[in-house]
DNA sequence: GCGTTTAAATTGTCAGACATTTAAATGTAA
DNA sequence: TTACATTTAAATGTCTGACAATTTAAACGC
């Protein structure tokens, strides 16, 4: 961790990415301490200022913690499967909301994502995982509930339909997917009728899984994804001409 | 973009997540330039130098972007796919190095997603992605190549399958699996036989997708799990027992 | 031997200053 | 008028020095 060339690029960013390089290339192990800011300053031979710039960069991206006090310091942090899932959700999300995604292309993705998910889920579905779906869909029936609490239900029937696989690295790489999804969802007006559709196929789902049948359930899953698209491109179309039927 | 209550956490990170979820909200949009740092300074009732490590921090995600010089400062940045991809792979690489992940657990994981991949792939697949994976196959072929070039083009090869899906949403959440398989996939020693192997499945994926035949393409993704499973296995049997077999 | 106090180390925050960069405004000459 | 050079202003980047807050360990007193 030496070398701070004549670059013109920011010195924190350069102090920044040379730790980062020592941590990802596992020279820096979890829980060991970085040193001081005065000691990281006089090495990089910059102002205390110009490390602290550094370490909260690292500190952003959960590379390091910091504890205040005596024998207190930045330490490598672990980073943990809550840690992961925010960062993967916050920029899946902002990667969908700010390149002009199509709903389409959103949507294709989280389904085949889910459907990978599916024969695994189909093996290993717990009791546990299955009441979770069966309450969500008990829930999505309910007449009361708002689009927001419909959506948010529709999230939670997913991510166990997702953690039903039992694979942790699945879990959090798909955690993105379906999160980032939602600001899309939520987009679409959901009617009565809609409702009872999409209840129905999440029955379909939860009855394949519990019976084993990865086959059904990805079939059940496909109709879904193409049920969703025609509610997408509907109001998509609704939008583009706002009243010019005749 | 009001308050900080007499929470005791550091200032600089609440100012940062202050200023985060206007951005995820949609209250500061892309290219809108935030007030100046002394202007935030005044705004929150701190100081510039804290004001700066929240923007380092928003910076370290790809957040913001700062220019100096009049008309300068902090813009809501646009996160780029590029950016994206760095994001996710530096994510998934750091929790799997660090979680004692199973070599069978992420190798399911990937295997999983990039069985999800092919349905759309072997529609899509172009003559450009085939020749990129032929011309992977045939370098994996040869004799002198590195174990490291060997891997490298080993994901070169599974990046071109990913991205015949012709799904950028698809190849971002991907580019993490694949990505941050590779130092667990560096550890497996590759000897001539298995490389010979290897090869046999890649030129089976690749002629599976060619003929537009996705079942044949899973299946041999399916087959390419197992044989990698048991390689991976028997590394880490031999370095559980070093020197033990009569 | 145990509880309390003190000291030391370290991060968190502040104030003020100067350096550097950038684009617009201004001035000047062809 | 137009083109080019200069000045100016605004903003970020960096530095210095200081003080506050926190936490652990050691010193101290009983």
């Amino acid at each position: 961790m030496k070398i701070d060339p004549d670059n013109k690029a920011d010195l924190s960013a350069q102090i920044a990415e040379a730790i980062r390089e020592e941590i990802m290339a596992g020279r820096l192990i979890v829980d060991e301490r970085l040193p001081s800011e005065a000691e990281l300053a006089d090495h990089f031979e910059v102002s205390r200022p110009t490390v602290r710039e550094a370490l909260k960069r690292l500190a952003a991206q959960s590379l390091i913690r910091t504890a205040r006090g005596a024998f207190g310091g930045a330490f490598v942090n672990r980073l943990s499967y809550p840690e992961a899932y925010g960062q993967h959700i916050t920029t899946s999300t902002l990667l969908l909301s700010m390149n002009a995604i199509s709903f389409d292309v959103a949507c294709e993705a989280r389904y085949a994502l889910e459907r990978a998910c599916t024969p695994l889920a189909a093996a290993r579905r717990t009791p546990d995982t299955l009441a979770t779906m069966r309450a969500e869909i008990h829930r999505q029936g309910q007449p009361g509930l708002t689009d927001e609490s419909f959506c948010a239900s529709d999230v939670t029937f997913h991510r166990a339909l997702v953690d039903s696989a039992d694979n942790p690295v699945l879990s959090y790489q798909l955690a993105g997917a379906v999160e980032a999804m939602q600001p899309l969802m939520n987009m679409i007006t959901f009617t009565a009728r809609s409702r009872e559709a999409i209840v129905g196929f999440h029955t379909r789902i939860a009855d394949a899984l519990e019976r084993h049948e990865a086959d059904a359930a990805q079939a059940a899953l496909s109709e879904l994804e193409a049920y969703t698209l025609t509610l997408g491109r509907d109001v998509m179309a609704a939008r583009a001409r706002p009243r010019q039927p005749a």
